[in-house]
DNA sequence: GGGCTGACCTACT
DNA sequence: CAGTAGGCCAGCC
């Protein structure tokens, strides 16, 4: 017996850690996407999971969340918010360039770094 | 239990 | 390139 009714367990709550763990895990003068980091979560539609769980994240944890952008390349606050000045601030301080207000995802985006690996710094 | 919200994404026009 | 529409799903009231 024992049943399993309780076979489901983890999750539950239980994916903030894995979309915590993606994110620490992003190197510096990098940036993913939240669809990429969801994607990298095991949850291929859970891009606005992701930015629920960046909300939640406590600062104490260290949570580098200025390395997550959305698709568009630009950050998803308010252009005349406190946070989106915050963000870009860190970015740069890390390397990452901001062209018209957006970043160049084929150069800081993940499959940017696989490409440059592969094809060269000659993108 | 039902409906609204949201640091979003993709596709189409 | 810009704007619109539909989708997705966990949290909160």
């Amino acid at each position: 017996m024992n049943s399993d009714t309780q076979a489901g367990k983890t999750d539950d709550g239980n994916w903030y850690h894995k979309v915590w763990k993606v994110v620490s895990e992003i190197p510096s003068g990098h940036v993913l996407t939240y669809g990429e980091v969801a994607r990298l979560s095991g949850m291929p539609r859970a891009a606005r999971r992701v930015s629920q769980a960046l909300r939640r994240a406590p600062r104490s944890m260290d949570l580098p969340w200025h390395r997550v952008i959305n698709a568009q390349g630009k950050i998803s606050f308010a252009e005349d918010s406190n946070p989106w000045q915050k963000q870009k601030d860190k970015l740069e301080a890390e390397g990452v360039v901001f062209l018209n207000g957006k970043i160049d995802l084929d150069f800081f985006g993940y499959r940017g770094a696989v490409d440059r690996l592969l094809w060269g710094d000659d993108l």
